[in-house]
DNA sequence: CCAATACATGAATGTGTGCTCACATATAAA
DNA sequence: TTTATATGTGAGCACACATTCATGTATTGG
């Protein structure tokens, strides 16, 4: 048998982070093996960063459906057409949508099956 | 035969919001009639900004594991107590993480399992 | 009761970001 | 070619927000 939570008392510097530690070290070293790297879940929170803003959410969710060019998507949202494009190159830039041109008229779309499925696990909590 | 694609010019008005309009009226009445409500594109971009940032996709990824207490998880991901309790409130008023208390030590768990349906979703996306 | 511990929280601060404005670019019509 | 249209983009601003610092609260041990 032994104690499976450790108390450590840390020097008291005035300045260090956390003068005290209680730490369960055999959970925390057993729930940092589980994790995923680091530079995956500062990734995963990039994407979710994005589809946290209200009007690139109601982007994605209009493109669910068809492409829609941009003035189409100003209208749609209710917004001016330049906050369209500002937002759409950031979706774009984490290769959410892409798009296609037609002489002046930009068409976008879904770039990846993904999206649409995160989209829905996230409306399945909101919708409870 | 009708033209799908209607130009309208609007009043040359220096301020309007946006002076001109091409707008597939057809298919954007389609696109917006198919589009959840304000209201719940609202809640699920709010839902996407919680998790939308590093400390608190680290907080929900460390929980998907087991239950943990504030400093384990403070240890664990490298921060402060206070602000990873700064980050659990918000956790919590989003309903993603729930807490028991045995007696000074707070334990923390996923409140609700769509959560981790939803990580997974994202890590799909991201770890192509 | 008193001191220490585990956590919560308000204020302050530095940083990030969404929008508007003005302008640039590209394509099409005249 | 000239003009209008459809979209892209840099700068600036107002606001939101993640962290730190200081302190408050609740529980335990002595």
């Amino acid at each position: 048998m032994y104690w499976d939570i450790k108390m450590i008392k840390v020097e008291k510097d005035k300045r260090a982070v956390c003068e005290v530690l209680c730490i369960n070290e055999r959970k925390v070293a057993s729930a940092r093996q589980a994790m995923k790297p680091d530079a995956t879940l500062f990734k995963l929170a990039a994407s979710f960063k994005v589809l946290g803003d209200p009007t690139r959410t109601k982007i994605i969710s209009a493109l669910l459906q068809e492409e829609l060019c941009v003035c189409d998507l100003a209208s749609l949202i209710g917004i001016s057409q330049s906050a369209i494009s500002h937002q759409l190159r950031v979706l774009r830039n984490m290769n959410l949508v892409k798009y296609r041109k037609d002489g002046r008229i930009a068409y976008y779309s879904l770039d990846d099956d993904h999206i649409s499925f995160i989209l829905m696990a996230g409306l399945k909590h909101v919708e409870e």
